[in-house]
DNA sequence: CGGCAGTTTGAGCACGATCAAGCACAGTGG
DNA sequence: CCACTGTGCTTGATCGTGCTCAAACTGCCG
């Protein structure tokens, strides 16, 4: 792997690996791998064992579960400079979720025991995982009080906010996922979905082309949520 | 604090101090104190600076969450043996929940900063607080899939199943706690807590004797969820 | 052109929330 | 001793959100 790709330089200037030295990151490197994945290609089903986390270079990575009863649900959908299944790590072998990717999709691919390894010895570097790992609690919390008090509507409108780009005039969200994706990420069923974009469209706080979302009125929005 | 107290035994005892040397418990018993609380008296509140995280020796604590809307949910009870806002500790400053003792309790309040001095230098007890804290994050995932993928009578199920002592014969939790207290842990109102035991009770599933609930026929619970 | 997946729309239904009333029990004060 | 009050729990009636089943519509690819 060229050390000087943009990629690269992605990774080494995110806040996990920041925290480390050129020759320990170059020894991270030495044990880590890019990966290029079709649409719908599987990075690794639930259950199997765990042996590498990850981070999204390009493209858009589906973290799912699959009850027992066979229901399906979408945990997580992991965008570009974002890690996953780097908490599977302590979970002692097999990850709790299946991962595929959704569209055409690059990601880094980093060696469990070998980070392991280098976790004992650099202090700094485990505070700062520890921290990665607390504000992903946090977001756990969020969603399920998200769940448990707002309506489907409210949800949706939480979510679309949160992916809204900063200073995006006029203000618009590209899913670039199929809808049925969003509603089970979500917790609702692709008709619900169908059923509160239409309403929200006819008091015309949004309008919609295609995969993008226009929020006619973010001020309007966020009263709601 | 007396070190050879039952009390500071059953803290060194537990997962996640174990892996401290002799001298480096001393020095975390020198920067905690043991706090007694009143039934209903607080520990912290939601958005209070967070400077300690805590240790239960007896009694309950319930974990809770206001939304803006004023709304409550409660976000977990914590039992003996079990630590809490341990995670908050990396989350910048501020308790996300209330904290606050449904019976006689007592805890043990550990410094957050001197806790953090002594991570640095010891990457065992690193590795164990991370394996804690995707511990509690896997848990966090399967009460996400509970709220999306079960009905009120599964998650109730689960529930008891989860509180179930090993081997008790009968079968039988003591709840200790207001239903209205569980019904929230649960994502349900009392009314509909009231009518599912209602229902369970008539398919001669379990049986309530104040607060006891004994379940009758664990093997077809278990079906349920 | 026909098949297929994704999406939309419609109709009916079920779960659980809300509003409301009733009951049991404890504490208080006349 | 008995009203009076407050709290926690239960039960009933009603209503709304969102799920299910079903049908129609879209764009896409063979």
């Amino acid at each position: 792997m060229n050390p000087d790709s943009p990629d690269i330089q992605q990774l080494k200037d995110g806040y996990l690996l920041a925290a480390l030295s050129h020759s320990e990151f170059e020894d991270v490197m030495a044990h880590a791998s890019v990966r290029t994945l079709a649409p719908g290609e599987g990075v690794f089903d639930q259950g199997d064992l765990c042996t590498h986390f990850f981070f999204v270079l390009a493209g858009i990575v589906k973290l799912g579960r699959i009850a027992p009863s066979g229901e399906e649900k979408v945990m997580d959908l992991v965008r570009p400079r974002h890690y996953f299944a780097e908490a599977a790590m302590f979970l002692g072998g097999r990850y709790p979720v299946y991962a595929c990717a959704l569209e055409a999709t690059r990601l880094v691919a980093l060696d469990n025991a070998h980070f392991l390894r280098l976790l004992r010895g650099n202090g700094d570097l485990c505070i700062r995982l520890l921290s990665t790992l607390s504000q992903r609690m946090h977001g756990l919390v969020n969603e399920i009080d998200n769940l448990t008090l707002h309506s489907g509507a409210e949800r949706l409108i939480g979510y679309l906010l949160e992916q809204l780009p900063e200073g995006a005039v006029p203000a618009s969200v590209w899913l670039n996922v199929p809808k049925h994706v969003i509603a089970s990420r979500l917790g609702i069923q692709p008709e619900t979905l169908s059923r509160i974009l239409a309403k929200l469209r006819a008091e015309r706080l949004i309008d919609v082309h295609e995969g993008m979302i226009v929020l006619n009125d973010v001020a309007a929005l966020r009263r709601f949520s």
